[in-house]
RNA sequence: GUGGCCGUAGCUCAGCUGGUAGAGCACUGGAUUGUGGCUCCAGGUGUCGCGGGUUCGAACCCCGUCGGUCACCCCA
């Protein structure tokens, strides 16, 4: 196509598909409100230096899937994950003075130049979560916990809990080098791909794909061999806490994030393999004990994680919303068209949701677009319900009709709607909304 | 970014070994000049992703390109 598209990897999303969105994002936003995060927004532009200090500089991300470009002078990014500019507005506004914990979330677009796929977006959604100021393993299982029930709330199948321990920056230091002391020698045996890692980020050699790697990895040493007392214990106690909780896990000591900023606590979270295949990590989190003292601020040990919108989308079970209209008001003829609006607009202080054809289609049309649309009922306003003020109401339901004064339709459709829980203000919120 | 597969009407898809296009759904109008969901009738539905090439002739074969998708890479 030679004509205007939207950028590769990059999507339009559409009213037909928009509830299902609204749904998750209104669930999302009731978890964080039982637990006591509050929203915050960023900007979705960052001075670029930012995620290289944030992030690492030899993080795929960083290194080759970033959007960036000059401004003026300034070296900016489309930001391509969430917790470097909450952890840089956390600092500047020095939030750590105020309150000793602090948690926050997010939600909106994050940018990265990556292939596309189905659940893999160059701008895709993140909904993502901070704790700032408690260094316990409290939080992290409440965390963890928090979002399988979301998970479960979505009716997201086959869920998977993978938790690991990368121990302090010092711990991931010395377990990297004693990595690559094991593996130098097995160069030949790795997979091209692993002997790359094997200069940049032998962490992610544990979990390659490749045969080769797996062999020459088995025998390799563990990081839980390399944990210092302290951080042996926080992990324990983690562990312990989702045992209390009944928080379905399972320890994967190869679980190993791209991020240079983890600490510690490490989690992901998988689920409906069957319909997002090899793209069916939904969630991915952990500690970054360092992150604010890295970017300048205190330090102030922190938890986080992201979920992919797109992705929970695809994985939910949840049955789509249904947006119905209750009511259509069908003016006939030119003269009931302001009739018409005036009536309308009556019942919408009401909370009837209600649509009117203002373009003078006959009656038949009318009442097609008012039964595809879902409508109980229908406000006919023709030329004799005008020279009498009257309204004819028919209930598409109850396939029954009754002329009557304009007033007392008004009373009459709301409680018809209300006593079958149908307008929006009398409608209980959902469960799981 | 690497490799594989796919690309026909708004949607889901047919189209046999190359002979220049079909169905269902949806949409609009009518059968009922002011009465829906069912039924019947009629009607737009199209640069066969795009650009080249081979051929008398290409939706079909070849090359390129764009887009999608699967696996890898990486990640949410």
């Amino acid at each position: 196509m030679t004509q205007l598209q939207a950028v590769k990897g990059m999507n339009d999303v559409l009213p037909d598909e928009i509830g299902g969105w609204q749904r998750i994002e209104r669930a999302y936003a009731r978890t964080m409100s039982l637990h006591g995060f509050r929203e915050v927004r960023t900007p979705y532009v960052e001075p670029t230096g930012l995620f290289v200090r944030a992030i690492g500089d030899t993080t795929d991300v960083v290194e080759k899937e970033m959007y960036s470009f000059e401004h003026h002078g300034e070296t900016l990014t489309l930001r391509p994950e969430g917790t470097a500019g909450a952890a840089r507005a956390y600092i500047e506004h020095s939030v750590h003075a105020r309150e000793p914990v602090t948690r926050w979330w997010y939600s909106g677009a994050m940018f990265r130049g990556e292939r596309p796929a189905r659940g893999r977006y160059r701008q895709f959604y993140q909904l993502g979560a901070e704790i700032f100021g408690d260094a316990g393993p409290g939080c992290d299982a409440e965390m963890i916990d928090m979002l399988v029930v979301f998970l479960r709330d979505l009716v997201v199948p086959d869920l998977e809990v993978l938790v690991n321990s990368l121990g302090g920056p010092q711990t991931r230091a010395r377990y990297r080098e004693a990595l690559v002391q094991h593996l130098t020698p097995k160069t030949a045996e790795l997979s091209p791909d692993s002997q790359r890692r094997l200069g940049t980020n032998p962490l992610r050699i544990l979990d390659s794909k490749d045969p080769r790697d797996q062999v020459a990895v088995r025998d390799a040493p563990t990081i839980d061999d390399l944990l210092d007392d302290d951080d042996r214990e926080h992990f324990r106690k983690l562990r312990a806490h989702l045992d209390a909780l009944g928080t379905p896990y399972s320890v994967d000591p190869r679980l190993v994030r791209g991020l240079d900023y983890y600490t510690r606590t490490l989690f992901e979270i998988k689920g409906a393999h069957e319909k997002l295949g090899a793209g069916s990590t939904l969630v991915g989190g952990g500690r970054y004990d360092y992150m604010t003292a890295d970017l300048g601020g205190p330090q102030v040990p922190a938890i986080g994680f992201a979920a992919g919108l797109e992705r929970l989308l695809i994985a939910s079970d949840l049955p789509p919303a249904v947006t119905a209209t209750d009511a259509v008001v069908a003016p006939l003829g030119e003269s009931a068209i302001e009739a018409g609006l005036v009536l309308a607009r009556d019942l919408r202080a009401k909370g009837i949701r209600c649509e009117i054809d203002t373009r003078g289609s006959g009656l038949r049309s009318q009442l097609r677009r008012a039964n595809s649309l879902g409508a109980r009922v229908v406000l006919i306003l023709g030329e004799s319900e005008l020279a009498e003020g009257a309204v004819q109401v028919k209930d598409l339901d109850a396939h029954t009709e009754e002329r009557m004064a304009r007033d007392q339709a008004l009373r009459i459709v709301v409680d018809r709607l209300v006593a079958a829980s149908r307008s929006v203000d009398s409608r209980p919120p959902a469960p799981g909304t």
